[in-house]
DNA sequence: TTTCTCACA
DNA sequence: TGTGAGGA
């Protein structure tokens, strides 16, 4: 099971978290009105956390105590987000290139196999052909 | 027992 | 943001 899943599990009770976060169960709820978390519900509607919930939980935290308003902790939640993202869409982009890249140089080690001097793609980097 | 929503002498 | 009512 990979991480990001595992992170954002709803396991946690409301008890649990305002134990972990040393938050009230009344701002925890304020924080989910304002939009700064979205816990999931039980059938009972009851909410569960994930650890990724708690973890921005306390980021919230610290933000408030430093002063600053709901809406200046939504700001910075939204960029830290939008950072990610695009994080995420960059490296995206370089392992398409290197993918290509790679289809290139396995074709044409195929079609000159035998061409001296060319150093053979390793098993490593054959095994990206056949993932999924 | 715990958590939910709603509303405020 | 706190607190109490009333229900699940």
């Amino acid at each position: 099971m990979r991480d990001h899943i595992r992170r954002n599990m709803p396991l946690l009770p409301m008890r649990i978290v305002t134990t972990l976060t040393e938050l009230t169960p009344r701002q925890i709820r304020y924080y989910e009105q304002q939009q700064l978390i979205h816990p999931a519900r039980t059938s009972g509607n009851q909410r569960l956390f994930s650890f990724n919930d708690v973890e921005r939980l306390l980021e919230i935290k610290a933000l408030i105590e430093k002063g600053v308003n709901t809406a200046g902790v939504k700001e910075v939640l939204v960029k830290s987000q939008q950072v990610l993202i695009a994080k995420q869409e960059v490296e995206k982009v370089k392992k398409e290139l290197s993918e290509k890249e790679l289809r290139k140089m396995l074709k044409q080690q195929l079609t000159h196999p035998l061409r001296p001097g060319q150093t053979l793609l390793n098993q490593g980097e054959m095994t990206r052909f056949f993932r999924h």
